[in-house]
DNA sequence: CATGAATGAGTCTTCATTCAT
DNA sequence: TATGAATGAAGACTCATTCAT
């Protein structure tokens, strides 16, 4: 609630804050947030622990700033992406991988933010969720996008495929974080891209197979007027 | 004084056990693991905090028993769904209706299962990650079928599918605790597998259509489905 | 102060109550008093906790018990040899072995006799000060007799005497159970009672020393009569 | 509010553990090391009981450094004692008379030493045992030192004479703990070397008289021992 | 801004004892 | 008498947070 209050025009990077968030995260994903104390935070950071108050508030408000800070990093990433000049396919397949490359940047630090995420008692009013649904809303709008374009079926429900595509993908990372399995942002961003856009269906999807989301996804740069359709959706209609 | 008094006759038995087992499920999925004290589940089972642990080594074994028992309950159902006599589609969408109907039928029991599974710190070693793979692979099984007997894509990569199909049922349930939304087996399931077996591009799954879900699948190729090939904006277009 | 009422008559050995003595002070010199909880007793015992309620009133009623056992066992020993028919010194060196005994019997629950008797919390008033005194009286009565027939010193302070043999001995054997060095009740008893009797200095007590404390103690088996010169003291005199 | 507001130029520093080790010692000898808990240490000490792991470890940290304490301060003492310009007997008796004097200055505490030597579970791997075999030495190192110069006997075995004067000198102490009946370190001490040095039998230790306690010790050999042969009835007879 | 000793509420767990059967 | 499930009062220890310097 009352966060450590950053000047507010100030660059956000008193130096010592940066560490603090660092170290934090450092420990966070070696022992778990509840396996962390605000001392080792402390010691890793090669502070006392009392100073870690001096830039936030509490454990709590360290650990949202922490994977807030994730947030930020990706979250201009994948709205880049969402935004770049191709299908709707193709663009939600390099939004997967840039998803994936969370984990195989550092997984540790996915794996906290995995556990973290599910683990928060209120997870509705914290600002995490906030910043959560802001993330899926991107994926949300592509689909939409493809679907106004008549790239997609028509009857896909949008939220329904959103959903399909995240939870498949923290559920791959996660796998990965259990096994040990290394994770191939681009193989198994497309992997999986190819299963959704194809579906299980032998013979279905025959459309969805050219190509597939394989390489570039479906052709490649077609005019990009031709991208985002807005809505002629009317097809034969 | 405290409980009512036990008809004579009655084993004095397992009674205990699962009321115990009982309200930890509620106590943790309303307040967490961690945020649930030992005393407090034993003010919700009626019991002193003593009696918690003539049943239960630890709270942690508290906390494996109560997930585990959710295994033990669910496990024989989708078991039995595998390998029912149908195509491989329509066994899956029944299994994903079982499986979403673990957190329809009681929420915060679900919430807590949900929860609790990225928070093992050391879950591959856990009896709750073998019972998960298990699990697991009763729908890799399926899926391989599908394939083998043609229903189903020849390049199909049954495990990218299962984990596409795991993660996505995870994630709506999710979603379903964080936001309250709540769940409807049977239309989620199927909303689910009509995405899964189709895929999102146009024009594809034509077989996937016929009656949605393909409650019976394959039921045949009327395709009312291929009427709408959208836009076909992709392949040759 | 409320001992489990044995029939005031009766002989004491309900059977019960000696096989739950018995497993009692089997699993105390186990595992110590402290660490022998009362379940694990009954137990040992073959009955239920309860039960033991039946026969003791509390745990600390059931270890004075077992303690005051052994003396029970110990002191009509000890009684037969302070008025055995022979010089003080000799009956003093048989009281040592007797007692050395009580450790050469069984280690375990002769440490355990060490170990608690320092630790009662209000030993004074405990009815084992009462038979402790009573047997160092024992102790005290020979050693008088010694000094009024004028086998010993006149000057001996028998209390200090005393305590210096009972202390010697309880040392040695707390220093057997400490390092697992074996006890020779009577070479053990021999070899500190002929440095009691003969003391440390060098041409002292010579006349302690023809055969001295040795064999059994004084030469041998001269007439009994002799054997306690209560004063006779002149010798060359 | 709760302390005294400490003058601002103090270190700050040992003064706390050295508080917190009186307010141990005392409350351990009150109520017991068993019966006196963290809380009560605290409470005595004047800090709160999160204080007292800063200091320490654990509570048997806590204990085996009250105690070796103890040990810190006697050693030193004992060790000049032993090494001091004089006969054996004389060193002895002053080692036995500072050996005393750690209940004489502190009852309280020296009880607690008593009882916890022996209460100790592996007592052998405690570093007590360490300090308590060195301790031991000293005492056996002047014994040998007589022995080797002629001033005691030949025959004695040092070993068997250090049990019997340190064994002597705790009981001496345990039953003055118990008893309540205070020790005079000085009287005690030599009342015991007496016995000790001249022995129990009548006509020995002529040479132990000379001035009791031999304070200077073996000043001679007028042998008046020698005088009371007593019965002789030993020998050749 | 920094420090780090001090705080003390809160946790899990144990176990002697009771009592309904 | 016997049983053993239930009890609940303690106790040792942790750690986020504060505050005097």
């Amino acid at each position: 609630m009352k966060m450590a209050k950053r000047p507010p025009g100030r660059p956000a990077k008193s130096g010592r804050r940066e560490e603090i968030l660092r170290a934090a995260a450092q420990a966070f994903s070696v022992g778990g947030i509840a396996g962390t104390t605000m001392g080792a935070i402390a010691r890793q950071a090669g502070t006392a622990e009392g100073t870690l108050y001096l830039h936030f508030d509490s454990k709590d408000a360290l650990v949202e700033a922490v994977i807030a800070g994730l947030y930020d990093d990706v979250f201009p990433d994948i709205m880049k992406l969402a935004n770049a000049d191709s299908p709707a396919s193709a663009r939600l397949l390099s939004m997967a991988e840039r998803h994936l490359r969370i984990y195989a940047d550092d997984p540790p630090f996915a794996r906290l933010l995995l556990q973290h995420m599910r683990a928060i008692p209120d997870y509705r009013s914290s600002n995490l969720h906030a910043r959560n649904q802001r993330y899926a809303a991107v994926f949300l709008g592509v689909l939409k996008q493809g679907v106004a374009s008549g790239e997609m079926r028509a009857d896909l429900v949008p939220r329904v495929a959103r959903d399909a595509l995240l939870g498949a993908l923290d559920y791959r990372m996660w796998l990965a974080s259990v096994t040990g399995r290394p994770i191939s942002p681009e193989g198994d961003a497309r992997a999986l891209m190819d299963l959704l856009l194809g579906g299980l269906v032998a013979g279905a999807s025959a459309a969805g197979r050219p190509g597939s989301a394989r390489a570039r996804a479906s052709s490649g740069s077609e005019a990009p007027g031709e991208t985002r359709p807005r809505r002629s959706r009317g097809g034969p209609a």
